[in-house]
DNA sequence: GTTGGAGTGTCAACAACACTGACATAAACT
DNA sequence: AGTTTATGTCAGTGTTGTTGACACTCCAAC
């Protein structure tokens, strides 16, 4: 507990805990939540694409070939939300899916060429409001950031987390 | 790749903004708003209600007497979605509308006794999660944490914020 | 070699929550 | 008197989530 006592001057320590700094922090993440999304969600309205197409996308971009199975496990959501989503994306020549060679059950999913090139796009707008907040916040408050982040997951989405973490190699 | 590989010695300070950095950025924050809100969907998932039917109560009880205008701008959503939400608050006892005493057009909510126990209910869930993230993140992280937040938020969102800040004397 | 279970796809129905557009009312401003 | 503001409401639509049910393929175990 006062293994963050690093600063002697301990009023400022110990008021991190307030039910208003709490309420602060809800609120912020409420409204950084909210500016977070709003770039690609502009974006995706001009097509016939929401939010879940995005993270879709996303995750497939971030591990290639990986089966639903384990899209549904990251992305928490049921096989059948899942599936709408992966349907049009498949249709619309963004995504392939390949039936496993190991376990024919499996399907492997890609980006192709063009979701590549959505993929980017979106992540593009995503990218430029982050990079601009850590940038306007410094390396120790990312840093920070990331922490509370982290400490604020569910435990199963920290090991999501984790995997993915590491498998950037 | 190495475009901003650019300083040589300080590559630790500088690391912050790589695309893989910012990606799990991007990710962790993901994975953190939902764990963020797991703890009152669950709650709200046994009534009738849902996330939008907290953000109303958070807010009601964060700014008593507020407007519905002023709720509109906070929210950021139509006032057809609000005023759905808020008529069952207010059918169900948890929300009293009154009208104003300056300007009769408006209208100013407050939180009945029972919104006001609800809304404890909710945040005290939030805000057990976002206590016991920032104890193990410690009180700099946690300044870390707000700042990149609130470089995140759109501008807009950000006055709201600091308005809600202030008001909390 | 049949059975059980895992991985996947799909259908149907439904709920929450957002949107747009249109219209109504009352009060306030000019 | 005419316009604007604040609010409420009706009707329709879209995205994303949910259950529940069923089918098919394959793997593994008995």
């Amino acid at each position: 507990m006062d293994r963050r006592t690093s600063s002697p001057s301990s009023g400022e320590a110990l008021l991190f805990l307030t039910d208003e700094q709490l309420r602060q922090g809800i609120e912020a993440m409420f409204f950084a939540y909210r500016g977070f999304t709003a770039d690609p969600d502009r974006i995706l309205a001009d097509m016939a694409y929401g939010r879940a197409h995005h993270r879709a996308i996303h995750f497939i971009g971030r591990a290639p070939g990986t089966t639903v199975n384990n899209l549904l496990n990251i992305l928490g959501v049921t096989k059948q939300s899942l599936n709408r989503v992966l349907r049009t994306l498949i249709a619309d020549g963004l995504v392939e899916s390949k039936v496993g060679r190991q376990d024919k059950r499996e399907r492997h999913l890609n980006l192709t060429q063009a979701g590549r090139t959505l993929e980017q796009t979106l992540s593009d707008a995503q990218r430029a409001r982050m990079r601009a907040a850590f940038r306007e916040a410094g390396p120790e408050a990312v840093a920070g950031f990331r922490t509370v982040l982290e400490a604020m997951m569910d435990s199963e989405m920290r090991s999501s987390f984790g995997r993915l973490k590491d498998s950037a190699a």
